[in-house]
RNA sequence: GCCCCGUUCGUCCAGUGGCCUAGGACGCUGGCCUUUCACGCCGGUAACACGGGUUCGAAUCCCGUACGGGGUACCA
């Protein structure tokens, strides 16, 4: 299924014989956010198209944040969405050694150095100097020794630029007077991520790093060390714009509803929700959206992935979840939705669920929701004893205002009685005759459905009520309607 | 402050010098269907940030301005 032509093959090239090797590197933050997510998803949809490989690593520099619990939570929403990685999860901390031996053969070759100013004295010297703040390489030459809290800087090059060409922005230049001396070892002797980084792309073999835009400026550091280090030809870079909230800040988790797991439990499908993402920042050439994902790692390219940073609208999510669940069939329907219908707080009796009508009735159900989680309200007059609340509303419309209400419900009560409710098409027939009758004999429009469906279900709309009374039965339609015609009278 | 990046309907995506009186989708909205609610179908709504160039011709190229975002940590 490599398409000819395709956009991802020109790249192939750029990087020789040797077959794509991205990564997905999240830190371990507790939980994934949906821009995170995005992030995974291209790596993914890349490589799958490209035939390359995608590999996990965990971004634990700072080992003592990191739990398996914490890690766990990235990856089972990854599981969930069918990322599903090719190597990993790798550790960032496990690497710990290669990445002090890098640090260590900079300062050997003078390409590091150490320096144990404090942030404070880091900034009154560039107020005495004069100087911008920041650090100004203040310690390059004043031979600090390394010990406690002694920490290593990357002495960067005070001339010249550096200049890359990322595969959605174009030619990015940075001149290195704009870039301090930045840390690559901590005080406490440990790495920091940018060096980690580089050590860990380089042995890993990455020739693609695709991720946010937020770690843009980051490319020029990691250049340096990646030269520094002579580790030859650089990763193709790659930054995806941006995932915004309505007010067009970064999402952040803090005040955005962004965790993947609260789409899990809300009953979005892990399909429809990889579809979503696979929307922003990018589109398919044809301009059809909803496809399955053969179709878009297919069409997939990163030169077509744009610039600016995108929103991410749950009214879309909702409309491409509720089409993903209309295309399913009855039986995955309630297999998907059986969380839902068993759930503690279902709103029926546990034991009353039955499968049996859930699947009677799905395709009724699949079009008029939009998340598995909405399935049950659907359902619920079917599965409860009695109907003790009525919707007040509905109930004033099809039975104060309706007409002749009362009789309608007699009418079918009788006409009923003795039916064996099992065919669903002579039900219909029964009532809507009862309403069709009664508006000649009374010479004005008479509903029958719709009084019926009040004393039913207790609300004004809902599926249609044949099939269903099916398999609500006989004694349950008659005492409901006795039911409501009591309500009337008294 | 400094550095980097971005700017097409309310939102997402298309458009890479003429096919654009700018297209599709979501949303919103009018109608049809329907003895419920939906679904479905038909229609409407609404955008090239601004100013200069370049060109016979610019949403598309260049410059500037404005606005927005990201970064600027011993966080990743």
């Amino acid at each position: 299924m490599r398409l000819a032509g395709g956009g991802g093959v020109a790249m192939d090239n750029l990087r020789g014989v040797t077959s794509p090797r991205v990564r997905f590197a999240p830190a371990p933050t507790g939980f994934l956010h949906v821009g995170s997510a995005r992030s995974a998803l291209f790596n993914c949809l890349f490589a799958r198209h490209t035939g390359g490989e995608f590999i996990l690593r965990v971004e634990d520099t700072d080992a003592a944040k990191t739990t398996e619990e914490y890690v766990e939570a990235i990856l089972e929403p990854l599981r969930w969405l069918g990322l599903d990685w090719d190597e990993g999860p790798l550790f960032q901390s496990e690497r710990r050694e290669a990445h002090t031996a890098a640090v260590e053969r900079l300062v050997a070759e003078g390409r590091a150095y150490f320096c144990d100013l404090s942030r404070e004295e880091i900034e009154q010297r560039a107020t005495e100097a004069g100087l911008p703040a920041g650090y100004h390489g203040w310690s390059r030459d004043r031979g600090v020794a390394d010990g406690p809290g002694v920490v290593v800087r990357f002495r960067v090059p005070d001339e010249g630029t550096t200049v890359f060409e990322d595969v959605v922005r174009g030619r990015v230049e940075v001149a290195h007077d704009t870039i301090e001396d930045f840390v690559i070892r901590r005080g406490d002797g440990s790495p920091v991520f940018l060096i980690a980084n580089v050590v860990d792309d380089h042995d890993m073999g990455i020739t693609h790093v695709i991720r946010g835009e937020d770690l843009l400026n980051t490319v020029p550091k990691v250049k340096l060390l990646w030269d520094a280090l002579g580790y030859g030809a650089s990763p193709v870079y790659a930054h995806l714009p941006l995932l915004v909230n309505e007010a067009r800040k970064k999402l952040s988790k803090r005040r955005d509803d962004v965790a993947l797991g609260d789409y899990m439990v809300r009953g979005y499908l892990p399909d429809a929700m990889v579809n979503a993402l696979a929307l922003l920042g990018w589109g398919p050439p044809d301009g059809v959206e909803i496809r399955p994902i053969e179709e878009i790692i297919e069409l997939f390219s990163l030169e077509a992935v744009n610039k600016s940073p995108a929103f991410f609208d749950s009214k879309k999510l909702d409309h491409i979840n509720a089409e993903y669940i209309k295309a399913m069939t009855p039986m995955a329907f309630v297999e998907a939705a059986a969380p839902w219908f068993t759930a503690a707080d279902a709103p029926w009796p546990a034991e009353n669920y039955d499968p049996v009508v859930a699947l009677a009735l799905a395709e009724e159900v699949q079009q008029r929701i939009s998340t598995l989680a909405e399935a049950p309200a659907w359902l619920d007059w079917l599965f409860v004893d009695s109907i003790d609340e009525y919707d007040e509303s509905s109930w004033k419309k099809a039975i104060i205002k309706g007409r002749a209400a009362g009789r309608v419900l007699d009418e079918i009560a009788a006409a009923l009685a003795d039916d064996d409710f099992t065919d669903r098409d002579r039900l219909e027939a029964t009532v809507m005759g009862i309403g069709t009758a009664l508006s000649e004999e009374l010479g004005v429009r008479v509903m029958s459905q719709a009084p019926l469906r009040v004393a039913l279900t207790g609300r004004g709309a809902g599926i249609p009520l044949w099939e269903a009374m099916t398999h609500l039965g006989r004694e349950r339609c008659l005492a409901r309607i006795a039911a409501a015609r009591a309500r009337i009278d008294g």
